[in-house]
DNA sequence: CGAACACTTGACAGCCCTCAACGTGAGTGG
DNA sequence: CCACTCACGTTGAGGGCTGTCAAGTGTTCG
């Protein structure tokens, strides 16, 4: 999954980080610093691990291209999916606190990234109230994010708002809402959801019975996205 | 619930901001002008509101006093408990995206807070490092704590897991570790736990036929610490 | 003293997990 | 080209945990 045909302006005008990255109105040599602070790093491929939980924390990322899933192993091996992460948005800042990251990362597929080494954002966030802004912000608005699937909601409920989650972001960043390629897993989904797989699989077979979705394998078309909109308004406090 | 006997120096040296408003090695005049910009304000009652979902975004407090709980309403009027908030700890920070507050804030006995205004403590942060990393620490933090109740964990993991928490979020602050007072009603620990305030109970009841606790009303002994801990580790993940 | 509220206790049902088996598609090597 | 393997996904049967409903108890407060 690419962010779009590669051009470099789009790309930033879609991340997260574009407020900072892109202004105009400020400082010209502090803008400088922040283009020059950016590495550009990849390609991942699926599977790869971006980082570990308990590396020593160094740096955030923005996602330029691919998908990224966040998640923990219990110490009975089990997986717990944090979050998946698409071009645009960023990865690392819940590792700020603790100095180490406290979970894994995992290209679900071919991805790039931009790394902005933390020590030296903060520096010049510092410097920029502009950039200081948009990390308080981001940060932010993990916390309401984390918060969402914590309800007590049905499995049609979850999933719903799952791919109405998907369907809005991907389109913010200038994909279709209505029809894409899932990058992970039916037992990631499940794993994120906190479901069975099997309940995965039921839930998506009965919306395609319902007419609300037409699924084929990683394919997923929404068809009626105003009634899952409906099933999802709850959880996304709509 | 007093943070303790009245000690200002104390209560600063237990709350969320204490690096930041207790630092020596800081800026003379800095530091004045943090202490210049806190206000202490209070008191409120059980059942006041601190601030309203919607209310414009201002300010960020620390909760000098009391247990705060934070909350929001669906539109079905159920209500859903995010989070309690002890002396020390800090409320409104998932209030910065967005420009206004996402929750109510209610107070569940006699409160007292410690008000940072937004724009100046951010303001403060661009020159006081110390500050500015603090916050990032703390936004962090939130992000990671939102995460640990989202699992699907069992009724009696959640209890044992809210009950270390509260022990150990009250003892760091000074107060007992194993004998405390529940300020909040069942209705709200089953609300903030997702689960029927009839599990509650259940649990609890439970949980003191085997030995790991006794409770009247609201007064909570833990009489086995370490086995509670053993339900509570998966959550904790430790 | 009465009413409202918080909490407890019991019976029952429903949702979803578990376990098990089967189907399907991609990659591999002969 | 085909058989094989393996991971992924689907489908079915059964059971357990917890929510719902209902009733009862105890406490607080006007």
């Amino acid at each position: 999954m690419l962010s779009n045909d590669g051009d470099e302006f789009h790309f930033c005008s879609t991340c997260a980080f574009s407020q900072a990255c892109l202004s105009e109105g400020m400082d010209k040599s502090a803008l400088k610093d922040l283009h020059v602070l950016v590495e550009h790093i990849g390609p991942f491929h699926a599977g790869d691990h971006i980082f570990r939980e308990g590396d020593p924390f160094e740096a955030i990322a923005a996602v330029r291209a691919g998908t990224v899933k966040t998640c923990v192993v219990d110490r009975d091996g089990r997986e717990h999916v944090l979050g998946f992460h698409f071009p645009g948005e960023v990865i690392g800042l819940d590792a700020i606190d603790g100095d180490q990251y406290p979970c894994n990362a995992v290209a679900l597929d071919t991805v790039m990234l931009c790394r902005f080494s933390f020590p030296r954002i903060a520096v010049l966030a510092a410097r920029m109230p502009g950039i200081q802004k948009q990390l308080f912000r981001l940060l932010s608005r993990d916390i309401g994010r984390a918060a969402l699937l914590a309800g007590d909601w049905s499995a049609d409920q979850r999933m719903a708002a799952f791919l109405i989650g998907l369907s809005r972001r991907l389109s913010e960043r200038g994909f279709s809402a209505t029809r894409f390629q899932l990058t992970m897993a039916r037992t990631d989904i499940a794993n994120f959801l906190r479901l069975a797989p099997e309940t995965v699989s039921r839930v998506l077979r009965r919306f395609e019975g319902d007419g609300l979705l037409r699924v084929d394998r990683r394919d997923m078309e929404l068809l009626d996205p105003d009634a899952l909109m409906v099933l999802a308004a709850p959880v996304l406090r709509e």
